[in-house]
Formats: structure tokens, C-alpha cells, sequence
DNA sequence: TATAATAATGACTAATTGGTCATTTGTCAA
DNA sequence: TTGACAAATGACCAATTAGTCATTATTATA
């Protein structure tokens, strides 16, 4: 729907200036041109412009990231794959990742924590993929490891976004970033955090875990909203390779293959990827 | 005064559940079994109160931290005290700590970020006095060194303050990390930040600096302020050292010595060590 | 005890908030 | 041209906000 999409296209504008909470709604309508009553046509609630807004755009970051590093070919490209995918999806997505990382810790809005804890525990499994392929100096240096990247993510990421710094060259970047981390896997002897605590770190999410029955839905959904024949077929053949169990990975990962540079697709395409652990 | 300490302790936890916007002053009054107007007689504003609030935590903390490693003997110490003396100083003020890291990114209030900004701009000038006591592999990798501190602080801060992890080895933690950052320090090569980009970092905080007028207001008040009379007598000497431009660091650094563990005075007394570059 | 000075109160204002709903406007086919 | 239905409006509501100020309570002084 065109409106939706007016509405979450100036919101972006106003969250960026002021935050979720400081935008009223008031304002949103008169930066559209439209009502107050037109806004809570397209949404419930301002809440839940808020969460379609994140998930939006956190579903197309995580899909992208995700199938870049995925797709490598070898082992010792993720890294550098990783740090430029990320990098390049929040430059490209600048005024979300603005608002994106300022909210992460602050809202006060439960239903948006869970759902910004939950993409975070997707990038922590994404990370922790391409670590398993590292070659570490200690094993149990392995959750500081993702600690650090996480760290260097988030400090180099607030230097455009905080102090508008003009990023000059994303290779550079990518470069220095894969140097360092290969650096602490190669030479880091005392780990800080331990199994035990990662543990803790994985149970604050609640298990909003992806079932066959939800992801069914999600492609329902795709199919009748999608246009193309071949996607669309693709679709079909994945929901029946979803509901009978017996199904080939092979299949499904040609499928997958079909869907995956669509836009509308990529979210799904990545939750059945994490379903079969599908790689490569 | 004991009514300004009394809503500041209440604010305190009250900024720590819901942040500085969500807490409304009439949520404050009621915690201190005050009234609405006894809150204008002490603070003229919420905004006085917000800026107050975090003036009276970070210039604690800041003093702190400076001192320690200043008063390192061997420069071997320095960086595994800064990290201990940070994560203990964010350890015992953890309430205030977990205000002050949502908040830095949040907040819209442009006199608080302003201030954020000028501790921020402390903190990387203690960091930097560091890693020029450091052997870099190469001495262009300074900036992204100071970059990767400040993420291994902010992340590793973050796993006790959001995920609420127990803090269990002070010692690990400070090892773990003076570790990784003499790695980084010994191995890197390929810098991503300059010195012009550094530039344009610092250039963003306005100058806020200390003047000596400045310094000499803050100790006359101290002077009233204050009992003890070594400290007293302290505060005046330097304020005539600071007055008659013709004095001896010996002196200053003597009269600093009496003055920096009271805890009103160790703020006063990091401004001046600044200011005459007093080390050791 | 009487007077002056200070401290504290809380009802009040004006503005803003998210959200509602009776009303109006626009767009069709008949 | 009419009538039916959907889309859009904005005045309105109850709640909340920061901040004020005439009034009252408390304390110190004479």
C-alpha cells in the first residue's frame, strides 16, 4: 500500500532528527500532508509503525549480510565479505542505522527491544559462523572474539553516524577491520568471557524461534503479493517442500537460489537458509 | 546542600529505569516525598538537573581515571590501570554508568550532548596520552588504536549493564584487555582513521576550555566550601600560583598532591594538572 | 509571645501527547 | 443524476508535561 509506505518514508526522516519517542504523530501527518485520522488507517498505533518500521528494514540488513557471508566460496573471504556488507548496508541505510543504533539501548518500549534482541542474536549467530572458520590461537577466545567485532562494528559505525564523518573508502575500512580481527584470533592467549556466560547472554532472547508453521505463512503471503512467475513458482514448490518433511536440500536450496535477490524474498529466504543450515 | 543531594540520589534511579525524557519531575517530587515547587527551589530546570547530574558523576569518574594513570610509575602500568580504574569506576557508579551509555547517543537535548561531547573529548586525551607511552608496529594505526579502546570499553560495558551479566573477575577482564590491546598495538598495519579525520573528531567539540578565571572561580568556591584546612590552605596557594603567572611546577605539583584524594577537589585539581601537563 | 524571614506546598496554566469518531469528500456503477 | 460505499478529515478527548505562584507552614529573632 502506497500510503504505508509514504508514512514510513518521512517518519525515517523525523525518527533520524528526534528518536522514536520525541516524533509524535502529529508531526509525521503534517510532514506527509495527510490527517491524523489517514495515519491510523495504514497503523493501529504509532507502536506499531515503530516495529514495522525496524523489522522493515533490520529484515532486509540481516538477509543481505547473512547471504553475502554465506555464499562464499572460501573460508577466508567471510571475514572480509562481513565487515563490507555490514558497512555497506549501514552507509546505504545511514539515516536507519542512525536511529538504529541510538534506540538499541535506550527505548524504553518492550515489545521493540525484543524485536531489536532478537536481530541482534541474528548477527551474533552470523559472527559466530565465520569465527568457527578462523583459525584461533585458544579456542575459548572465541565469544571475546565476537564481543570485539561486535565492539569494532559499533565504534567505527558511530564515527559516520555521530560525528559525520565523510567515509571515504569502504575497502580501507574493510581492510583495517579484517587485520585486526585476524590479529586477536591469531594472538589472543586469556578469554574473559566464558561459555557459561555466553549462555547468559543467549537465554535474555526469547525464543521467537522460526516454526515451519510461521515461515508457511510469511510465503502465503509472498505469493500472492509477488508478480513474478518464476519467484512465485518457487515459492510454491517451497511451501509444499515445508509442509511434507521429506524434502531434499538440494531442492530447496535451488529454489532458494531463485527467490534470494528479490527484495519481498530475501527475509524467507534467509529464515529457511537458518531453518536447513543451509551454506555455501 | 542536603535537598538538591536527596533528588539527585532519587532522580538517579529513577533516570536509571526510564531514562532522562520518560522521567517527568512530578515522578521525581513524589520518590523524594517533596513537593513540586520545593523541586524549583533547588534545581531552576529538569534540564539544570539532567546537566548537574551528569556534570557531578562524569567529573568523578574522570578525575579518577586521569590520576590513576597518571600517577603510574612505570608506563608499562598504564594502560592495564586505565582499563581497571575505568571498568571499576563504571562498576561502582553502575547506575549512573547505564544512564550515561544510553543516553550519549540518545539524548536530543543539544546542552547535554554538548556536554557528553566535552567528556568524551577528556577521555580520548587520557587514552592518547597511553598509547604515546606504547610501542606501535606503526605509529599511524594511533587513531584506530584509540578507536578499538574506546569499542573494547563500550562493549565489554555493555555486557553488565544491558545483559545484566555478573561482573566476576575484575583482574581477567582488565588482563584480557590490556592483552588485546597490545596485540593490536604490536601487529596492526593497516590504519583506517588519519590524523585529518581525527581532526574533524575533535574539531566537533566546542571549546569548552578551561581558562585559568575559570579554575580560579571553581576554587574560591571550593575554598568556601570546604573544612579541612590543608585543602583549604592548599586552595589557596594555588590559587595564587595560578594568579601571579610566574610560578613553579614543584609547587603546583606539591599543592596538587594535598588536594587530589578529597573528593570535591579532585576535579579541580585534573583541570590544573591539564593545564600545566603535570604527569607522573 | 510577637514579628519577620524563609521554606514548602499543590492547585493551576498552557502546551502537547496518542488516539477516536462523527462528519465530509471523492469515486464509482447504475 | 442518483445512491452507495470507501477514503480522508480534523475537532475533540483524556492524560500528561514543565513550570508558576498565591498561599500556608516553619523557623529564627527580638
Amino acid at each position: 500500500m502506497v500510503k504505508k509506505q509514504l508514512i514510513m518514508d518521512k517518519a525515517l526522516e523525523l525518527f533520524a532528527k528526534q528518536g522514536f519517542e520525541a516524533t509524535s504523530v502529529q508531526q509525521i501527518t503534517d510532514h506527509c500532508g495527510i490527517s491524523k485520522g489517514a495515519f491510523y488507517l495504514s497503523y493501529k498505533s504509532k507502536d506499531e509503525l515503530i516495529i514495522s518500521f525496524v523489522d522493515c528494514f533490520m529484515k532486509q540488513i540481516i538477509a543481505d549480510i547473512d547471504s553475502s557471508v554465506k555464499d562464499c566460496s572460501h573460508s577466508d573471504d567471510m571475514l572480509s565479505t562481513f565487515f563490507y556488507t555490514t558497512n555497506k548496508a549501514f552507509q546505504d541505510n545511514s539515516t536507519f542505522a542512525k536511529i538504529f543504533f541510538k534506540e538499541q539501548t535506550h527505548t524504553v518500549n518492550e515489545n521493540l527491544l525484543n524485536r531489536l534482541s532478537y536481530y541482534d542474536s541474528k548477527v551474533n549467530d552470523i559472527i559466530l559462523y565465520i569465527i568457527d572458520h578462523l583459525v584461533l590461537e585458544n579456542e575459548k577466545t572465541k565469544f571475546d572474539l565476537l564481543i570485539c567485532i561486535k565492539g569494532f562494528m559499533k565504534v567505527y559505525v558511530d564515527l559516520f553516524l555521530i560525528y559525520e564523518l565523510p567515509l571515504l573508502d569502504l575497502d580501507i575500512l574493510t581492510k583495517s577491520l579484517v587485520e585486526k580481527t585476524n590479529i586477536l584470533a591469531k594472538y589472543s592467549t586469556i578469554p574473559f568471557i566464558t561459555k557459561e556466560s555466553a549462555q547468559i547472554l543467549q537465554d535474555h532472547i526469547e525464543g521467537t524461534d522460526n516454526n515451519s508453521k510461521q515461515i508457511i505463512e510469511l510465503i502465503e503471503q509472498l505469493i500472492i503479493e509477488i508478480e513474478e512467475p518464476i519467484e512465485k513458482e518457487s515459492l510454491e514448490l517451497l511451501k509444499n517442500c515445508l509442509q511434507s518433511e521429506n524434502n531434499s536440500l538440494a531442492i530447496i536450496k535451488g529454489l532458494l537460489e531463485n527467490i534470494k535477490n528479490n527484495p519481498q524474498c530475501k527475509w524467507v529466504a534467509y529464515l529457511i537458509r537458518e531453518k536447513y543450515s543451509i551454506q555455501q
